[in-house]
DNA sequence: CCTCCGAATGGCAGCCACTGCCATTCGGCG
DNA sequence: CGCCGAATGGCAGTGGCTGCCATTCGGAGG
């Protein structure tokens, strides 16, 4: 997928008063909060120092700096730079939401109401967020070449469950050209919307998605 | 597009007697042949040291070493270590075989030509190095990220052709897709040669080359 | 409240890709 | 033969990234 962002917990310094025998979300803990938070620390100081003077020429330790921790701990939380803009953990929504759709569906159409159904949750979890990210990965070429590279892990599980659907091997190349047109597609689609400056209802990213993947389904036809 | 090569002068030590009036290939003198001759060895030495023992624990100065010039000179022809196996110059050839399509051609089946014939040259010329890396480019990750920056580029070449052939606009939605789509589903048809080992006949590969498409022209029909 | 374990962190040395700069060498040409 | 500019080698420096070790800190038990 092209976005991130983290579920973090709701807040902070809340009551955290002792027993609650029934807690079924399970409250994280000290440690795990703190960690959810650092985590943000950093991708928020390093998106803030991006806008402000580029991806390129902001080392790591400037964003260690700014977020107030050590560079080796940048590198604990993201293994490389480019992971702190890429990361994300969409894919398993994306393979749920696929599975939702009912067995009967033609396989393409299933891909198509999957992606644009996952991109409503991620485009509404947080939106800001995600358009800055959309204009990182497009502007910055080493961000667009990993991010490819994680298309074909996405595109690797898509066609998994696909596989599963139609009954053909995962390997398929039949099966491997459709998702990943269908992704390229999206991706595309995207890109454009950031051309636009995003602007719009989330509504019109939506009807941009599907004109963009009825291209492929109209075989091409221009 | 995929591959590289370069068409390198034929030989080394040829003739090169005094005056010859005649000689529209224009003699290209010794400082050229010696330039061509050094990024051969660089990209040679490259190859083998890859192959022998993997992209990524191969230094750039094993690579001088071997080739038998500077780390500096290394850089100097290539600007990075990924290029070594990337660098090609076949986007004018293909952009070409496009434009030598008839006009009235359907502008799907002008690339999808477009795109067969020119893998053909490519193949020809030297298919031993073809296969080489394309399957590096399949392995490393790195390689495979930058290869897609790459083909973004290629991407956007075609998308111009096609603009002219249909008049839309070069930044128009479905012309994008349509060029990124062909060129994923030709990146997955090369992929799944290279899984195959690469084995058969030029017929083979331009078979699959067309299968690869005629999912996308038939509007990704299971 | 103290104590101990393991997780999280900071700091440091080192590798490697890549960049600039400058001195040297070498091809081309009068 | 001798000059000019291109090609090269060498070197210092930046920045991403890794591995290691000492320190700190959260959490569970006494």
């Amino acid at each position: 997928m092209t976005m991130r962002s983290m579920a973090p917990a709701p807040a902070e310094a809340d009551d955290d008063t002792a027993a609650d025998p029934c807690a079924p979300p399970a409250r994280p803990g000290l440690r795990e909060r703190k960690k959810i938070r650092t985590r943000q620390a950093i991708r928020r100081a390093a998106y803030r120092l991006f806008e402000e003077q580029g991806y390129d020429t902001t080392p790591v330790d400037r964003i260690a700096e700014e977020a107030d921790v050590s560079p080796s701990t940048v590198f604990r939380y993201f293994p490389t730079k480019e992971d702190i803009v890429l990361t994300d953990e969409y894919d398993p929504l994306l393979e749920e939401a696929l599975r939702q759709r009912p067995a009967g569906e033609p396989p393409v159409a299933a891909l198509r109401e999957a992606l644009c159904s996952s991109l409503t949750g991620i485009y509404r979890a947080d939106a800001e967020e995600t358009m800055l990210r959309i204009r990182l990965i497009r502007e910055v070429p080493a961000l667009r070449g990993r991010m490819s590279e994680h298309s074909a892990d996405t595109a690797w599980l898509l066609r998994r469950s696909l596989a599963e659907r139609t009954g053909r091997a995962e390997d398929d190349l039949e099966l491997r050209i459709v998702t990943s047109a269908m992704l390229a597609a999206l991706t595309e689609a995207l890109y454009s919307w950031a051309d636009t400056g995003m602007a719009g209802t989330l509504e019109d990213l939506r009807a941009l998605v599907t004109r963009a993947l009825g291209v492929l389904e109209r075989g091409l036809t221009l």
